[in-house]
DNA sequence: AGATAGCCTTGATCGGGATCAATACAGCCC
DNA sequence: GGGCTGTATTGATCCCGATCAAGGCTATCT
């Protein structure tokens, strides 16, 4: 195992769990299935369960009073959620496409840790995964321009496509889910992305499917930052 | 032990480490001093060291192209820092106080990890802390107006000072650091520190130093959201 | 196919923060 | 204390994105 305090990190190969721990983690997790639109957890309810995704895109989110719903992070295969404070999860979660998933009793999944010192520094690096990927986040959020959010973000999304040069890009969310992670308005998000079209940087096919047309110019305003 | 993964959650608790684990990180570990302004380490080079804070303040920032510094985190006594990504450091750190630390070889804590669960989790709660905080300023940066960020903003330093009702709020850092933290101009957070305190919700005491003078109203608009 | 509801796009206006620029202040060294 | 440097405040202008307001498109159900 690399010496590298915690896991890798190319965006995947972080976050797999070894074939022993999978089957030993199934040993005490349920499968689900959830339907596009439904709560797998909210806010506030008792953390008694952790999740890893099998497959499916699931949001998480926080409701604040002010009616807002800003997105925390958007899961895919393999993610693990259902962070906890103080016993409570600290934000809600939806499902956006079906999704299959995983449900570990926090628990039983304790114990475990504490007995299996490696499986703990490979849930370690899922922590960790979680912690880069909010970190990009942050990052993310310091651009001021819609342009160049949006497109940090279909760069991101590429990442989940399949591999090859010119692949296309889903975007499972909505609008207003993105422009909620992106903090901006979903106008503004609409906009850049009208903008990137006409410009012919990106080409839609239908609204969820993005193919990127104009490689160089892509990557200029993804990482002209 | 409590049943959930990972960790208490109490900004604080969550992140001290019982005293047997303290003294056997102790003794991988080497203590530090930095003046004010030194580089910790630096984003891209090799991640062979782990950090613990003993006391002082130190950001965590990246270097972008542009000039742009944008800064991930705020790190206080007993946090960890030196998140790697395959090998290198992701960001970098530079103390903004002297600061004293504890330099962890991250080869030999990788393995005293893997043969001990118990720290293993301790290790596994200290990065779920990094993580929560971590979304906590993705939320705080989802808030539009400059004075909200900055009333949060306080809010957040003030679980640094010593407890009690109007305690002194101490800004170790520079308003410069503060901005780029906000995703904010500096002068965006001059102008809300004076609004702030103009409008009596707030008192200076020297640039750096801040009490609350209307609690009510501050909390009003730090948690109008 | 037609109807309906939800999502998305486009347009017009307004406001708050970025930016440029100048001044004030604090800490520090001699 | 007197200069000097970096930091902080205040002012004026401009621009981009939020917001309000109509339509347009798609998917689903009957």
């Amino acid at each position: 195992m690399r010496a590298n305090p915690f896991g890798p990190g190319p965006a995947d190969a972080a976050n797999l769990l070894a074939p022993r721990h999978r089957s030993q983690i199934a040993s005490i997790a349920a499968s689900l299935q959830f339907p596009r639109g439904r709560f797998i957890y909210r806010e506030g309810s008792d953390a008694d369960s952790v999740f890893i995704l099998a497959n499916g895109v699931v949001k998480s989110f926080r409701d604040l009073p002010s009616g807002k719903r800003p997105v925390m992070t958007f899961l895919f295969a393999d993610d693990m959620f259902g962070l906890a404070q103080n016993g409570r999860y600290m934000n809600s979660t939806q499902a956006i496409t079906p999704v299959t998933l995983y449900s570990i009793d926090a628990a039983a999944l304790a114990d475990m840790l504490r007995r299996d010192a490696e499986l703990a520094v490979q849930i370690l690096c899922k922590v960790t995964h979680e912690l880069r990927s909010a970190l990009r986040h942050a990052v993310l959020l310091t651009r001021r321009d819609a342009l160049g959010r949006v497109t940090m973000f279909l760069s991101m999304l590429e990442q989940y496509s399949q591999p090859g040069p010119n692949s296309l890009i889903q975007l499972p969310m909505s609008r207003s889910d993105a422009a909620n992670y992106l903090g901006l308005s979903l106008e503004a998000v609409s906009r850049a992305m009208s903008r990137l079209e006409r410009s012919e940087v990106i080409a839609f096919e239908g609204r969820r499917n993005v193919r990127v047309v104009d490689r160089m110019r892509f990557d200029k305003i993804a990482t002209a930052l």
